[in-house]
DNA sequence: TATTAATATTAGTAATTACTAATATAGTAA
DNA sequence: TTACTATATTAGTAATTACTAATATTAATA
């Protein structure tokens, strides 16, 4: 696995506010201003954290007149998931092999 | 979903170093000095990432002699799984409603 | 065109991080 | 005990981060 393809959407999500901006998207796509009231920050920390997110490639944005609608893209969620899948298999097959070695 | 329980683990994560371990520890528990060995990283360094990790919850130690021999904490990945699985979840159930929405 | 609304970008700053270098601790062995 | 080995901890520092405040951009509307 590679791990600079995982490591900056790790970077991205560690962030209590990034995190919770990607729950909400999970469950709507919005506006920048409905996430700042939605998150208590101000506009430029919105637009900021938002960046970051959509540089990370976890959302992408489209124009609605004078507004942005962001929303989550799942296919990066995914690589994240199949990191800690691999991880998870990975770490259950080492406990197998202790139990068989163990048995010997 | 209560972030404050994930974002500790993401943080800790997002670092390639730590990520890198992380992934070494999945194959198998190892001493210090061996994933220093394998990451090129300094003793102290080494020490200081896997304090980090361990504080995490996401890597146990055991005293083996003179040696430390750390592994992962497999649980903690699991909360970390949950998190991503609700996530691509919530997404896939808004993908679904969008697509009901747009039929009438 | 001028004004307003929604958002983005920039510069500056305090807090956090990841390292190195040095020192401390704890177990092993002479 | 003394010396050695594996690891942890501490202090200091350069780089990064998350914010605020100010300004810029872009679209809608009067």
């Amino acid at each position: 696995m590679n791990t600079t393809l995982v490591v900056p959407i790790f970077k991205t999500l560690a962030d209590g506010h990034r995190m919770k901006m990607a729950e909400l998207l999970a469950q709507n796509e919005s506006t920048v201003g409905e996430i700042e009231k939605q998150l208590g920050l101000s506009q430029s920390a919105t637009s900021q954290h938002l960046k970051l997110l959509s540089d990370a490639g976890l959302v992408s944005v489209r124009k609605h007149g004078n507004f942005r609608i962001y929303s989550l893209q799942t296919s990066v969620l995914q690589e994240a998931m199949n990191y800690f899948d691999r991880l998870w298999d990975d770490s259950l097959l080492q406990l197998k092999n202790n139990l068989e070695n163990d048995e010997k």
